[in-house]
DNA sequence: ATCCTCCCCTAC
DNA sequence: TAAGGTAGGGGAGGAT
């Protein structure tokens, strides 16, 4: 499909990716394609059959036969092949091998080994399935891990994925006190293994625990320009209970031909009421089997007040809030009966399809997924085709004796840091010769950089107010501070008194020309045309931007699966392995990788490599742009003594000022500050962080598999109410796209945050920005529910109770984020297999282990099944309900995860589960990860890969 | 000492 | 006009 057609759709959608018409096209092409192919192969093979009618496989992973060849066995003998696994549609999933995690999730499913398919063809007849099972299932309740038959891949294992596997920590390093850099020995005790055997228990601990560098805000205490916060408290005792009604949800109920559907047609039926299918992992793709909205309007929030009762009342009354001149829209759509409330629901969409931020973030949590089915393809396949790998490979072999070195040996880890240059901009231009080279922006201004000067508005308070905020610590450091440059860029983002009537887009992504004229990321486009009035701008274009990413990602994957997806262009590889099994250097291999993204994108990439990911990163910016640069192990005490503390990880704004307070500006400065100085200052951990990344030292592992902990939407552009109807629609709808999202991902939660931010007292009513939330406080606040649920009902009646308990004056709301964490998989979806289906792996192995599971989750226990569907009983807002726990939780039924680990405030601290927690943990560890969004991401990224190509 | 909640900060 | 989202880590401080 063109990518024309593939834009037009996306923009009747929620730009999510084009969920409903292009996919579900794109995949009853592929039935239709399957249908066509058929006779054709039958022709070809003469040996047809109709074995396997009424069978829907769907294969997952990589098998023998490739899914290909059991492609065309189905083909020959009557079945339909999946590319895209449909609970509903599909009979049986093959697999030779799944991780751990994925069993537990497809638990239920029926998973066959794909000899079934083949005896089945020797035998002429469909055998039953049953004994080439991948995994027994007992009704549910006797889960057993993988059949021995199953091919024994060592790295398979009832483990938690250890992406860190080929990483040799770079434990060379020394103990926290008395650090050597950068990971390896400079050449006095080369032997790696040795070194690393050599050092104290203790520290390797402290190693293993040192993970991210964590800013501390901790005494960021911003002064206030304005008068102190005085809450505008609104009167909330007359309002009305929430009652939000049980409704089946707009399942769009498909026919359940296949042989084998019958069961989950009858699970589908008990939980009726359930959400729309939900399987874990089908995300995306599941918007775009199922385009329906998620949300019926008419069903869902109870009124507030009684001219709330049809379905006109749940409104979005985005129409208010969308514009900035609120009051005068808000009188006359405030009117009851007026309608489009239906449209209103879509101006959320419509919010985040012209959001580059929410973009950016979908994608990275998309590409996460899509590197971790990379993993499991890997695991399970036992060796998967790395057409990059060879091609560099045969290279090498042809000029063994040219270019490229001869096999160094490699001792010590080696990351690459492959970062897309300018990524925007970049993809934005690709076909726009013209452009290249020119100082050229990505934003949604497409204007002369001037706008109307908006009344009301008061840039220079905003301006002082961020300027002052900005100086904090120049006041009470206890060190003269040397004024950096940065000191002097406020988050204001350039906004000056002459600076209203400039255009307040934001600038996504700018050209180095661009950059040159001192435009930046983030800058409004009205002082970057004042910077650079030659600058250019291009719009955005966000499908685009997710081809050339996947593009980007195959790339480095057809060189190995291990790789960490950091967000849409940017991602690190470990090479470790790699480089010893190819025998040449990281340069030869960067380069190759910059070749190959160059010729499949047309955009340029810089790699920055280094023994560790810190160093890898550090490397990229001197390798920018379109550059490479290895920053060998020698040079790095020298290379990061001058690097501005900012240039750490998770050193920002508020850390960076907060450093300079205390003297600090750059890494040398950061060495001369001991560890408790610097616990002591930023905290335990962050500290620790702050003191190993200054000098380059930085055990993180590359981390391909990462398990989602929160799933959230908010919006804090264009909020502006007149009364709390509004509010209470507005959360309703947001609920409804964070159902939306937990269903995406198979997941449920146990915690509701609402999250609020409101106009500052004494900030201006209506902010510089067009739209924008202006100088706000932040408010948040959560409950803790019984169960676990994704349930929009069920969120937003839990959201609304919380809004009335802020206490909150509508009218300076100006953004609203919910946020549910206490995450776990969701079971219960549509065609589970009977009531043990609702119950979690963690259940079940509770089941087993009665002496925790009182303790632990008692209703976890009691209350198997379908949660979703049983909705908070009426209660007066403010009022506790009977269902949800208070945020505090009491009555010890909460703390279903495992506990924190342990800290010392030393120079050290370890993560150390507690003994009486490993059971736990490793347990938690199960049933958490199982949600596990599998199959689906493989199957849309295959998709995607047609389409590009 | 540990956990929980409410934040803040950072990164893309 | 303009589209200031989202996930994760960790600190402060109170409850237990």
């Amino acid at each position: 499909m063109s990518r024309d057609g593939w834009r037009k759709k996306a923009s009747e959608d929620d730009g999510w990716g084009g969920r409903g018409g292009y996919m579900a096209a794109k995949i009853s092409k592929l039935e239709e394609q399957f249908q066509k192919d058929a006779p054709r192969e039958k022709q070809k093979d003469g040996t047809s059959t109709c074995i396997f009618s009424g069978v829907a496989i769907y294969v997952n992973g990589y098998t023998d036969p490739s899914a290909d060849e059991l492609r065309r066995l189905m083909m020959l003998h009557g079945g339909q092949f999946h590319l895209y696994y449909t609970r509903s549609k599909t009979t049986h999933i093959i697999a030779t091998n799944l991780p751990n995690r994925k069993i537990q999730e497809l638990k239920g499913e029926k998973v066959v080994r794909p000899e079934w398919i083949t005896d089945s063809i020797k035998a002429g007849r469909q055998l039953s399935y049953v004994q080439y099972q991948l995994y027994t299932k007992q009704k549910g309740l006797n889960f057993t891990s993988v059949c021995a038959r199953g091919k024994q891949d060592p790295s398979f294992s009832h483990e938690p994925s250890k992406p860190s596997l080929n990483h040799p920590d770079i434990i060379s390093e020394e103990d926290a006190e008395r650090p050597r850099v950068n990971g390896i020995h400079d050449g006095d005790d080369g032997d790696y293994d040795n070194a690393c055997a050599l050092l104290p228990r203790g520290s390797q601990d402290t190693l293993l625990t040192n993970g991210y560098v964590h800013p501390v805000n901790g005494a960021l205490k911003p002064q206030d320009s304005f008068a102190e916060l005085q809450l505008h408290v609104v009167d909330t005792g007359s309002h009305q209970s929430y009652l939000p009604q049980t409704e089946s949800r707009d399942r769009e109920e498909s026919s359940c031909s296949s042989a084998g559907s019958k069961a989950n047609s009858h699970q589908r039926s008990l939980i009726s009421t359930a959400s729309p299918a939900k399987q874990p992992g089908l995300h995306n793709m599941q918007k775009d089997l199922h385009p329906k909205p998620t949300f019926k309007p008419g069903t869902s929030a109870a009124p507030q007040k009684g001219n709330l009762h049809d379905q006109k009342r749940v409104r979005l009354n985005g129409s208010y809030h969308m514009t900035p001149n609120s009051s005068t829209l808000a009188d006359s759509s405030n009117q009851p009966g007026r309608s489009g409330q239906g449209a209103e629901a879509g101006i959320i969409s419509e919010f985040f399809s012209h959001s580059r931020l929410h973009h950016i973030s979908t994608w990275r949590n998309e590409f996460s997924e899509y590197v971790n089915g990379l993993q499991s393809r890997s695991r399970a396949a036992g060796g998967a085709v790395f057409s990059g790998k060879e091609k560099l490979k045969k290279l090498k072999a042809n000029c063994s004796s040219g270019s490229l070195m001869a096999a160094p040996q490699v001792r010590q880890s080696c990351i690459l840091h492959v970062d897309m240059d300018c990524f925007f901009v970049s993809v934005g231009i690709r076909h726009r010769p013209d452009l290249k080279g020119k100082p050229v922006a990505v934003t949604s201004n497409r204007g002369p950089g001037r706008v109307a000067q908006r009344p009301g508005a008061n840039p220079q308070l905003e301006f002082q107010y961020y300027q002052r905020k900005q100086n904090q610590y120049r006041k009470d450091g206890d060190l003269e501070m040397t004024p950096s440059p940065q000191c002097d860029e406020v988050p204001s983002n350039g906004v000056d008194l002459d600076l209203a009537a400039l255009s307040m887009a934001e600038i996504a992504s700018c050209s180095y020309a661009a950059r040159q004229a001192d435009v930046r990321n983030g800058m409004f486009f009205g002082r970057a045309k004042q910077l650079c009035p030659d600058l250019q701008c291009v719009p955005y274009d966000f499908q685009a931007y997710k081809e050339v990413a996947l593009s980007m990602y195959e790339t480095l994957a057809s060189y190995t699966h291990n790789i960490e997806a950091l967000s849409c262009d940017e991602a690190l590889v470990d090479a470790t392995k790699l480089l010893v099994e190819l025998g040449v250097t990281p340069d030869d291999l960067a380069r190759a990788i910059r070749e190959d993204i160059k010729e499949k994108t047309g955009c340029s990439a810089s790699v920055g490599m280094g023994s560790n990911i810190l160093l890898a990163r550090m490397a990229t910016r001197k390798a920018k742009p379109n550059g490479q640069y290895f920053l060998r192990s020698e040079e790095v005490d020298d290379f990061i003594r001058d690097q501005p503390v900012s240039s750490l990880p998770g050193v920002g704004r508020s850390m960076s000022s907060k450093l300079t307070s205390l003297g600090v500006s750059t890494c040398g400065d950061l060495q001369q500050l001991s560890i408790s100085r610097l616990q002591r200052e930023f905290g335990p951990r962050t500290g620790q962080t702050l003191f190993r990344f200054c000098r380059g030292l930085d055990d993180r592992p590359v981390r391909s598999e990462k398990e989602r902990k929160s799933v959230s939407a908010e919006m804090n552009y264009n909020i502006r109410f007149t009364q709390v109807e509004e509010a209470e629609s507005f959360l309703t709808n947001l609920s409804m796209e964070v159902q939306k999202r937990m269903e995406g991902v198979g997941l449920r939660g146990r915690r509701i945050t609402l999250k609020v931010m409101m106009r500052k007292p004494g900030a201006p009513v209506e902010p510089a920005k067009y739209g924008g939330h202006g100088i706000c406080d932040n408010f948040a606040r959560s409950v803790l529910l019984a169960q676990p649920t994704d349930s929009g009902q069920l969120i937003a009646a839990e959201a609304i109770k919380l809004f009335y308990a802020m206490k909150l004056d509508v009218k300076d709301m100006r953004g609203v984020g919910l946020q549910v964490q206490q995450l776990e998989g969701s079971y219960a979806d549509p065609s589970g297999q009977g009531p043990s289906r609702g119950r979690s792996i963690k259940d079940l192995l509770l089941a087993k282990q009665p002496a925790h599971s009182p303790r632990k989750d008692p209703l976890a226990q009691g209350q198997s099944s379908v949660i979703r569907t049983e909705v908070t009983p009426p209660s007066s807002p403010p009022s506790t309900s009977s269902d949800p726990m208070p945020g505090t939780s009491k009555g010890g039924l909460h703390h279903p995860h495992t506990p924190n680990h342990v800290r010392t405030y030393l120079n050290v601290s370890i993560e150390v589960p507690s003994p009486s927690q490993v059971r736990f943990s490793s347990l938690e560890c199960t049933s958490g990860t199982k949600r596990r969004k599998l199959l689906f991401f493989y199957f849309k990224y295959f998709l995607c890969e047609q389409l590009t190509k």
